[in-house]
DNA sequence: TGACGTGGGATCGTATACAATTTTCGCCTA
DNA sequence: TAGGCGAAAATTGTATACGATCCCACGTCA
């Protein structure tokens, strides 16, 4: 974790702000552990709003917090794993459709911008940066939608898949969405909402096609059975 | 607010659920403010306590936090209102279908017990302990279908629909939507899932078709405007 | 030598103290 | 008497102090 040196609206939004974003492009791993001092030593503010941090973090699913125990990172389990794109499937589509319908010009050439970004993250090699933006493409969507409520899930979903892509990612090079995004926008542009619902569909099944989320076989029960030759 | 004594697992997480269930039984009205240090005195705990409760619980939507202003009970917008029900409607019918296919016999007792309870507390006239348990019902769904995500989602929908019924109830007698939890009840019973979704999105356009959401002709501008005769 | 217990350091949980901001109310003036 | 100014009270925001728990290493004893 860098030095993390910005001024924002508010300390506790600032530090949440930053440490989501870390764990966005995978430069916080699942699993890693938060101790407050620390985490308070790199922003230069008191536990008290640390403290606040990351229990808001933990609300959204993207910390873990034990009592007596300190935060770490989240470690989905499949079961979530399945259930968040469960969740994303019931949401985007038709939020998808309705974001056709609404699209401005304005809004069409942010989405063209973001998608530019991406492929200039990927052709970079920052593979943490461009999956960031990835997600970013969905949320905006949902803002073009103008559904608050639902953007605020997807906020947590699409966080939490960052989490999901970073334990059961297959392949570590293929991130090559952005078509699909472009025919996305494509159907935005064109205020197409059908096309718009399918393609959203199809993208997310496109999404969860790439994890590996087949049962693990449980390792060893015991310490015997473990050193059995 | 009444004299609320209660031990739960964790300081927190009571004051969580007791301010929870006042604003589900309507004995917290929207706009309601909330000094800290008055909770501090109803429930004998510190104010890092009680800050903590009030922020998870802005979190959630259901109190609205703002700098050096305090908290308060959430007044949801027209906008957001037809948000909550949008969401609603996007997520349990499909929820419905999910729990029709797992409901077991013990499932299906445990929600008839619910539609007693909720007959009872019509019967004796407490309006507010109805509408919590009638939400506690779509609760009880998400649960049996197993899908932990959603339910989280559901349960600050569910919170929020409290607010906008609060707000925006059309006719403070009639709350008899028990005949369409029963009928819920029995196609969960006989595992029908298609009906299942049905019956449920026919219920929740029920429940928004007993809401007045239709626009307020906005007051008059100017306070010439006003006293015109 | 290894298992177990114990002490100290590290870390988290809660309460309190202090600072910043807002609200209230009395007083003065036009 | 209405309005505005200002100081004090009330309320929230942040930091710090203290207590509880956990973790690890060291030492003792079989």
């Amino acid at each position: 974790m860098d030095a993390i040196t910005e001024s924002s609206k508010s300390s506790v939004d600032g530090i949440i702000a930053a440490l989501t974003e870390a764990v966005h492009e995978h430069r916080l791993q699942p699993g890693t552990k938060l101790r407050e001092d620390e985490v308070c030593a790199l922003f230069g503010v008191s536990r008290t709003i640390v403290r606040q941090a990351l229990r808001s973090m933990a609300q959204e699913g993207l910390l873990t917090i034990r009592k007596n125990k300190g935060a770490m990172v989240s470690q989905p389990s499949l079961k979530e794993a399945h259930e968040v794109f469960q969740a994303r499937a019931l949401l985007e589509p038709s939020t998808a459709r309705a974001a056709a319908q609404r699209a401005s010009p304005e809004d069409i050439a942010r989405l063209n911008a973001h998608i530019e970004n991406e492929h200039a993250a990927v052709d970079r090699g920052e593979a943490g940066l461009a999956l960031k933006l990835s997600g970013d493409f969905h949320l905006e969507i949902a803002r073009i939608a103008d559904q608050q409520t639902i953007e605020a899930f997807l906020r947590q979903l699409i966080s939490r898949s960052s989490l999901v892509i970073a334990l059961y990612w297959r392949r570590r090079n293929a991130l090559c969405e952005s078509h699909a995004h472009h025919a996305l926008v494509d159907a935005l542009a064109s205020g197409d909402g059908e096309a718009a619902e399918q393609l959203m569909k199809g993208h997310l099944l496109d999404l969860l096609s790439q994890l590996d989320l087949r049962e693990r076989e449980a390792g060893p029960a015991t310490l015997r059975e473990a050193l059995k030759r």
